[in-house]
DNA sequence: AATAGTTGATAGTCACAATTATCAATTATC
DNA sequence: GATAATTGATAATTGTGACTATCAACTATT
């Protein structure tokens, strides 16, 4: 049993989650439905949330009510990172991928049809799991600007 | 006399600004203030817009009032410009730094101090002037990343 | 089979971000 | 030297984004 599975791992019901964070249910499937959050769901489409998920709307949340970034704010913003350097994708995928040429939504909120993204579950995926923590997204651009160096 | 330059002359007050943009003189001030523009300032401190500050403004409120991204989620949004790869700072600049460092406030907001950005205007600079447009920021990041490949 | 919790959706509330109005003091213009 | 425009600052306005309440239909649990 590792840790980080275990902060990975969906046990929360979407009531008892919103009240871990505070919040009301509502505000949880808005979330949602923007593509901030990507919860887990069974087959009968109920939500599961993670220790990792929780720890996620609390930056969202920061940045929402602390920092006054609008939700489209940080949809923008989520834009911006760098998936296609991340996943490594071919040139032809990035000619027909919408996150790569679009700015306004995240990757993940994206189907990627006949790209290395096509299989992937975004909710596992490195671009959505690493990079959407308060503050983490600026250091995946010096990361990634040092290499030349 | 080039066409660039003439873009980039500040020749209009704010009065005049205000007319051309449709909207009122304080908001222009507030944008100041908030660090979105940068209007160059006579020495007894009145302002003066470039038609490149026009359609920079025009894409400040794009993004406002169309896209809803917040005053606060343009910022953060501008502070994600990768400034030390376009001006090609040291390492002991990036240390010091707050621009660098900080993932709120655009760098031009900054004084920059001990660093190769001194005695640089940023309103002269090309983090400033180049990738402020709408848009242009994901080119920059897709740009920088691509050398690599 | 009955209770509790979930689903998506719509409508309502409210705080506050974005904008404007207004001010006295300073500066430009003619 | 008088008029018009600017300065920074504060107060007032307003549109709406973030959040919640509530709904009938469905699913899980006992």
């Amino acid at each position: 049993m590792d840790f980080k599975v275990d902060r990975e791992e969906p046990v929360f019901s979407i009531s008892t989650a919103a009240k871990l964070l505070g919040i009301s249910i509502p505000t949880l499937r808005m979330y949602e439905k923007e593509g901030l959050i990507l919860p887990f769901k069974k087959e009968s489409h109920q939500r599961l949330y993670s220790e990792a998920d929780l720890e996620r709307i609390r930056c969202i949340r920061e940045a929402i009510n602390q920092k006054k970034i609008s939700i489209n704010g940080i949809k923008a913003i989520y834009s911006l990172i760098p998936c296609w350097e991340v996943v490594h994708c071919s040139e032809e995928d990035r000619k027909i991928c919408g996150a790569f040429n679009g700015d306004e939504e995240p990757c993940w909120t994206y189907n990627h049809p006949n790209t290395v993204c096509e299989n992937i579950e975004c909710r596992d995926c490195i671009v959505y799991k690493n990079y959407s923590k308060c503050g983490t997204i600026k250091d995946l651009l010096k990361n990634i600007t040092g290499k030349e160096i």
